[in-house]
DNA sequence: TTAAATGCAAAGGGTTTGCACCGGA
DNA sequence: TCCGGTGCAAACCCTTTGCATTTAA
């Protein structure tokens, strides 16, 4: 488990991997439009969680001509590409993982509202046993476990 | 792991737990209405979750004067008396638990749509390394681990 | 009597959709 | 040229809030 804030933690991510999201567009008859352009680069500086709002907050930032709609919309497109994978926050909303070849879930502290990045290794007995006797295969990447941290239990 | 069905199940509950919500709201200087009636009428018969807008539509049912307020301030005050505790589903939407003094969490499998309850048990040895290693609580009522099944995993 | 609860209406928030226009390839 | 994308606006859905009115106790 790392911990990664309130929040979101950001830093640069691997050129390669967006610079290639170009070309898998073209490879599928998709464009590259400048729009689509400020989302690959808000998402390259982005790591671990976001929600959609905060997606279209950043992307405004850069452009404050960006319309929500073409955000969500080239979200599915990227999703469908395995760039992002949403799944739902403690809060119930949409929530973006970027770069999921990083899978993880998340620990979330209903008490101080923290969160933290929960990885494969801590959920390993879980997903084994739930495959075992039950035949049930965990995407992790959309599991949120919500508790109190070790400061909150006081 | 029992098995719920593709939403919710529903059957009828243990009638004393639900005679004493009278009691337990009047304890607190709080009233019985008709329309609380209505809405716990409607939990006696249900069993495991139900989003917010589910239970606004049954009690419409019974009573079609229902309003949508009404119901869910009477869904926070149960909730403090701890006849109900909410949660979010895997469509982020406000999902209630029944009488959650039997505790459990829910698998949903995002290829069908079908979802099992998850016991105390199944999730015994996660609870137990993220307390362990972490310090870190579950609040299993909470959690909802989205995957595929093992039907539609072929 | 009187604080709690209701009804109504409106706002709220994030997300989605329809449709005419625009613009990459 | 032509289909994919965009902008805009409106719809959507569930949920919450404010406030005057009603009602349980």
């Amino acid at each position: 488990m790392s911990l990664s804030g309130p929040s979101v933690s950001a830093g640069p991510a691997d050129p390669l991997v967006w610079d290639s999201v170009r070309d898998r567009l073209h490879d599928r008859g998709l464009r590259w439009t400048p729009q689509r352009r400020v989302l690959v680069a808000v998402l390259a500086e982005t790591r671990g969680h976001v929600t959609g709002a905060e997606l279209v907050e950043r992307c405004r930032e850069r452009d404050p001509a960006t319309i929500p709609s073409t955000v969500y919309r080239t979200l599915d497109v990227l999703e469908d590409l395995g760039i992002v994978r949403h799944g739902h926050g403690p809060d119930g909303r949409e929530e973006y993982h970027v770069l999921p070849d990083a899978i993880h879930g998340h620990l979330h502290c209903k008490a101080c509202g923290s969160t933290w990045e929960l990885e494969a290794t801590d959920v390993t007995a879980l997903v084994r046993a739930l495959d075992d006797e039950h035949g049930f295969e965990v995407d992790l990447s959309h599991v949120t476990i919500v508790g109190r941290c070790r400061r909150c239990r006081d």
